[in-house]
DNA sequence: ATTATTTTTTGGATCGATCCAAAAAATGTG
DNA sequence: CACATTTTTTGGATCGATCCAAAAAATAAT
C-alpha cells in the first residue's frame, strides 16, 4: 500500500542498505547515488523511513507515558495548577532528552498501560495499586510520586512535613503564638471544626500528604513550646468555599493562619478583607503550593513552593535514563511574599481580648 | 536480552503461532496447551507481547500527536483554560476510540513530528507553516484548527464572526445602543483607544480570529442601524490589566460592553464594582470563551461558548478515523448568565448625560 | 601496471510479533 | 473401523527498517 524504503531502493537500483543510509548516514553514500535515491523517493512520494520500523530495530522509543488519574477527557487534573506544573516538569526533561510524552488513560484493566509504545511510565497520582501491577508486568522502568511503591520503583517524594514545619517556624519567628489551620479531610462534607482528639489524626480520612502536613505543623508548634490543642483546625474539602469564613469565625484571636493549599489561603485573605482584617498587619497567612494566583493575589501570598515542577522533571529523568529503584526527596521551600509580617504588640493584645 | 515470545514458545514446546494465540486469541488454543504456555511465560518472566512488534504488523498505532506551540516544558498553553478545554476534547475522542495522545514539541526542524509513532497529528495553533510541511511529508492525516491549510487537511474552525454577532445582537435586543469593546491587538504595547480609522481593521496586527470577532460585532451594530464609529474600542493585549480601567474611563456613557475574552470581561466587572457601577443594572457585560471563572465570577458572566472542547473532539475524530480534507465549522453559542440585563430607561438617561 | 589501502555498496540476519493457508490432531458419523 | 468434519497447531511470509561483516569499487602507493 504505502511506499516502502525497499520500493525506493528498487526504483533507484540500489540496495536497501544504501537507501537506508541516504536517510540515516547520508555522508556514507556517494553524492551521485544519494541524489539518485532522493529522486526516486520524491518520484514515488516516499514518506521517509517509517518510525514504526526503526523503533522495532532500535529498541528505544524515546517517549514516556504519563498515567493520569482516570481518563484525561474527563479528568479535572488538567485544570489543577499544581498538576500542570508537574506535567511541565516532565515536559522539560523530555525536551532536554528529545523525547515526547504520551498521556495514558488509566482505564480499568488499562489497555493503555499494557500496550503503550513507551520507554517507561510516570504515575502522577496513585489511586489503586493494581495500576502499578500492570506497569510492573511491562517490565519497563517507571516512577511514582509521593508514594512508596517498593524497591525497584523510582520514587520522587516531597517532604511535606519538613516544608510545613518550616512554614510554621517562619510564623513563629515573626512572633506569632496563636494559630489556626485550614486542613483537608477528603470526603468529609462541609467544612467543620473537629475536636482535637479527632482532628489531630488524619489517618484513614486524609491522603498521606495531608497527614504529613499536619504532622509538620504540629511538630513546629510543639518544639516552640506551644500547646497544640490550642490551635484551631478547620477541616474541609480543598474546594470548600465556606472554610475561610468558618475559620475566621471560629478563631478570632488567631494572628497567623497556615493553610494546606494556596487557594484556601487566598480565600482566607479575601474573606479577611471583607471583614476589614488587614493582611499581614492584623493577620499573617501562609499557603501551600506556589501557583500563579499566589503571586498575583493581594497582598502576594507567602507560600510553600512544593517543587512540583522538579518533581516531574526528576521523575522523568529517572525513567528516561532507564533507572530503577531511585529515590529522591524534595523539600518544599518557603517563598516569603507579603501576606506574613512581624506580629505587632497592639494587634496581639487586641486579638487576645476577643477570645 | 529481553524474553521474547519465541523464547516462551520454545520453553513450552509449541510454535510461535500458538504462543501468540495464547495472548491474542486465547479461545483458539486448547486450555491444556494454553496453561503450559502461560506457565512457561511466568517461569521466564515474559513481559507479554511487545507492542513495538505488534504495531509494526498492525500498521495502526492508535495514538495521535498533538503539536503544541513551542515546547511543552516552557509553554504557557497548559495554563490557558481554553487550550486545556481543547485538549480535553481531544482526550475525549481518544478515550472513546481507546487511543492515546502524544504531546509533541514543535521544535525547529521538529524531530518530534518527523519521528513520532502516531496515526496522525493535530495542530493546536499554527505559528509557522513549515510545521505543516513536516506533517505533510509524513503522509499521515492531520487536522488544524482555526486555520485554512489546503484541500487535503482536516480543518475545524469556529465561526467567531457569527458568534460575536449573536452576542452583540443579544445586547441590542436588551435595548442597548451605546457600546464599548475590549479588542485585542497583539504586540501593541499598553492598552489604548485607537481612532476608528486605525482601530476598525485588525489586518496584520491581530490574529485572524480577532479580526473575525471585530467584524462580527461591527456587522451586528451596522445591521441595527447604529453608527459603528460611535463605538469605543480599547485595544490591548489579552493579559493587560489596564484595559478595563481605560475602557470605563473612556466610555462613561456606554451601557454595554463586549470583550474579546472572558478574562477581560471579568476584569471589567471587577473594575466596575470598584467604581460602584452595578453589573448588570448599570452596565451589561459579555465575554468570549466559557472558562470556569466565567461561571464563578460575580455576577456570573454572560459569555460565548467558543466550543473549544468540541473543536478538539472533532479534530481528533477526523484524525482517528483517518479522514482527510474534512471541514467542520462550529458556531459559538451564547450562554446567558447574569452579567447582562435589559437596559433600564433611567440608567440610559443618566449615562447619556455623562457623555 | 600491480598491489595495498580506503571508501562504497551490498546481502543476510535481526528487531518482535501476527496473519494465513496448510498440516495435524481430535471429534463425529455411518 | 473407515471416512468426513471440525478443531488445533504449525511453518512460512510479512510488517519496515537498521546493523554488520563481507564484497566490490575507487583511490593511493610502489
Amino acid at each position: 500500500m504505502a511506499v516502502r524504503l525497499i520500493d525506493v531502493a528498487r526504483a533507484a537500483k540500489v540496495s536497501r542498505s544504501t537507501a537506508s543510509n541516504v536517510y540515516a548516514n547520508p555522508d556514507r553514500v556517494r553524492p551521485q547515488l544519494r541524489e539518485r535515491v532522493e529522486e526516486a523517493a520524491k518520484a514515488l512520494g516516499y514518506a521517509g523511513p517509517d518510525p514504526k520500523g526503526r523503533i522495532l530495530r532500535a529498541g528505544k522509543v524515546n517517549s514516556i507515558g504519563v498515567v493520569g488519574p482516570g481518563q484525561w477527557g474527563v479528568a479535572n487534573v488538567l485544570r489543577s495548577p499544581v498538576f500542570v506544573q508537574f506535567l511541565q516538569g516532565i515536559a522539560q526533561a523530555c525536551d532536554d532528552a528529545g523525547a515526547s510524552m504520551v498521556l495514558l488513560p488509566d482505564a480499568p484493566h488499562a489497555k493503555g498501560i499494557g500496550s503503550a509504545i513507551v520507554d517507561g511510565f510516570i504515575f502522577g497520582r496513585i489511586e489503586q495499586l493494581d495500576q502499578l501491577d500492570l506497569a510492573h508486568r511491562r517490565r519497563l522502568p517507571f516512577a511514582v510520586v509521593d508514594f512508596n511503591a517498593g524497591p525497584d520503583v523510582n520514587a520522587v517524594m516531597v517532604d511535606a512535613r519538613a516544608g510545613t514545619k518550616s512554614a510554621v517556624e517562619h510564623l513563629i519567628a515573626l512572633g506569632h503564638r496563636r494559630f489556626a489551620i485550614v486542613s483537608f479531610m477528603r470526603g468529609i462534607g462541609p467544612a467543620s471544626v473537629l475536636p482535637p482528639a479527632v482532628g489531630r489524626d488524619l489517618t484513614g480520612v486524609g491522603i498521606q500528604i495531608d497527614q504529613e502536613k499536619l504532622a509538620g505543623a504540629m511538630q513546629a508548634l510543639a518544639e516552640a513550646g506551644l500547646n497544640i490543642d490550642d490551635v484551631l483546625i478547620v477541616h474541609a474539602e480543598p474546594w470548600d468555599e465556606t472554610a475561610a469564613k468558618l475559620l475566621l469565625d471560629s478563631a478570632p484571636d488567631a494572628t497567623a493562619i497556615f493553610s494546606f493549599s494556596a487557594m484556601q489561603a487566598i480565600a482566607v485573605i479575601n474573606e479577611a478583607r471583607r471583614r476589614n482584617i488587614h493582611v499581614p498587619d492584623d493577620l499573617s497567612v501562609v499557603g501551600y503550593n506556589d501557583i500563579p494566583e499566589a503571586a498575583l493575589c493581594n497582598p502576594p501570598l507567602t507560600t510553600l513552593d512544593s517543587r512540583s515542577t522538579e518533581k516531574g522533571r526528576i521523575a522523568a529523568e529517572f525513567v528516561l535514563a532507564g533507572k530503577r529503584g531511585r529515590r529522591h526527596v524534595l523539600t518544599p521551600e518557603i517563598i516569603v511574599r507579603h501576606s506574613t509580617a512581624k506580629l505587632l504588640a497592639h494587634v496581639d493584645l487586641d486579638k487576645q481580648l476577643r477570645r
